[in-house]
DNA sequence: GCTTGCGTTGGGAGCGTTCTCAGGGGTGCG
DNA sequence: CGCACCCCTGAGAACGCTCCCAACGCAAGC
């Protein structure tokens, strides 16, 4: 197999130019142990020059630490990573770890590949793994000796801390919502049904229409914009008298919002739309979507913060999710 | 230092329980090298009964050879990998890897420390890196030697290939036809003037306005829907007479949209807007957004094979970007 | 002056792989 | 029957780093 990268500076040269050993040298650098001034001057002076950066491969087999951290996002297709909600866990990681000199890695976790959890977790170039979006199948993968590896952004396991947002509350007061602004007729767009992210949602809704003694009105998503429309369309079709929808993603939502404004059916005054997330175009919609606003965000960074420091302590504070009301229910 | 990760089987204890030698475990499982056919049984059975996996790190270390491909996006902030710009590349670059069994990492490439480029660059467990969005100052950081192990999506270098997308025609594209369809008075909203993949538009823009003596109306954005909504509050401030907008993103276009309609300005008859892009939003604003669609999947593939293959020649052919005519122009 | 102790140092073993090299055993050919 | 050849195998050296351990020199204490 060929060598493709070409000679640089290794923690020997640094030795060999400074004149100390390379115990000395990595002791200066790694900053633990002792070393005299003069020694410290000389290996720092000669990192310098040779512009020595110690290659993390090696680092991370001598010492079985790692030096990155991979949010793993499963879903069927590569299309899961093309996700607001990703991206916002994303950026609050990158920012857990940038003055730790920690990366971030973002890969697809495939579903019927859950092994591949397994190998991530046990890869000694990664120091923790934050799963997205999981599924109980998927978190077995997980052995308990793993335990602390690996922390999980939706359900957990054993193994596997979970920093959960509290989306079943959160379905709860948007239906609760529509239903105390007068509407009776409500219909909820989920998202598929592996994803353990929409089942409590669904639970919440069943649970407030029940209590109200409404009907369910259940279609399924696929938490595309795409998939909202062909939601829509077939609300539309079978429950032509719907007053309100609940979409489980603000994508989805749009997407329904496109096909009423193409029907000419007004919102919201013949049917409100509710998404869910709070996506940056929900502001921008005509008219603006009303939704759910997650606490991702502080939920990633405590879930970042707990995997690197390997706490297996769930953050003491729960943050709420918050309505956000404009103008399309 | 602790040593968290816990035993786990290593090659030496699949070649015991095989009764082989490490070194015929290896060729087994590598692929290369003879091996007999009971040797070859037996050591797939012992690493299937322990649930054998090889450490990337060590591997990395033995090889040079390297187990994932890494997606660096520059910008200013960590926010920059929100944008569907970037989960395109990603989106194809993990499925030209996932065959290769090859990882996909996203990071974020701060412009204030280009050295780090040169870090992802040399290290090990990198098979390639794939810029996005850089400057000439950070590609000045990847030294000649490096060549083949980056490659950049965007503007290039003497040691960086290039595979672009040629944003300057798909510009001079959306600006001729809004000249084409009566419109004189045409601003632009640009990126910020650090990122080169503004520049060329701007000059596609101030080239066809010149040829048709026509004023030029640049306003500075962000590329986020807020930068848009700023952006085209300042045009209506300053060119109340402006009658046509092109955003160089289709988030600063939504923006922009949002504003209008606040506004009771019509679009596209007192204002046509255009956007660039085509994100999936584009399709489902009101109005939905006339916007030109680069082929940025293809290029990734293109971009994602050649870094993988060590290949140093940029695609024969060029894929053109698309105009995409909807209603907002 | 000899021992004790501390601060500093280098030697060397490991981390888990891959890959080169030399040797062993079988088969085919002369 | 002997030799050459080939297939297969195992020993061992890398890869670049960290870390344990023993040794060294030097100052202080008895």
């Amino acid at each position: 197999m060929a060598r493709p990268l070409p000679q640089r500076a290794t923690l020997e040269d640094v030795a060999r130019v400074a004149g100390v050993s390379r115990s000395t040298a990595s002791r200066v650098l790694t900053g633990f142990g002792a070393a005299s001034l003069s020694a410290r001057d000389r290996v720092a002076a000669a990192a310098e020059q040779l512009g020595y950066a110690p290659d993390p491969a090696a680092r991370a087999l001598a010492t079985g630490g790692g030096v990155r951290l991979v949010v793993a996002v499963a879903g069927t297709e590569p299309g899961v990573l093309h996700d607001p909600y990703v991206d916002r866990v994303v950026r609050a990681a990158a920012e857990v770890c940038a003055p730790r000199e920690v990366g971030v890695s973002l890969e697809w976790l495939p579903l019927h590949a859950p092994e591949r959890l397994r190998r991530l977790a046990e890869d000694r170039s990664v120091r923790g793994v934050l799963i997205v979006n999981t599924t109980e199948r998927i978190l077995a993968a997980v052995p308990a000796a793993l335990d602390g590896r690996t922390v999980s952004i939706g359900i957990g396991s054993p193994a596997v801390p979970s920093f959960d947002v509290d989306n079943g509350g959160a379905a709860s007061t948007i239906v609760s919502h529509l239903y105390d602004s007068g509407r009776r007729r409500i219909a909820m767009v989920t998202g598929p049904d592996w994803m353990p992210c929409t089942r409590r949602p669904v639970r919440a809704y069943q649970q407030v229409m029940g209590a109200a003694a409404l009907p369910i009105r259940l279609v399924p998503g696929d938490f595309t914009a795409a998939g909202g429309q062909a939601a829509m369309l077939a609300i539309l079709d079978r429950w032509p008298d719907t007053d309100a929808v609940f979409a489980n993603s603000d994508a989805m939502a749009l997407g329904a919002l496109a096909v009423l404004r193409r029907r000419g059916v007004g919102v919201p005054d013949d049917v409100a739309v509710a998404g869910f997330d709070d996506v940056p175009f929900a502001a921008l919609s005509a008219p603006a979507l009303t939704t759910a606003s997650h606490p991702v965000g502080r939920i990633a960074t405590a879930a970042a913060t707990a995997v690197l420091d390997r706490a297996r302590t769930p953050p003491a504070t729960a943050y709420p999710s918050e309505l956000i009301l404009r103008e399309s229910a």
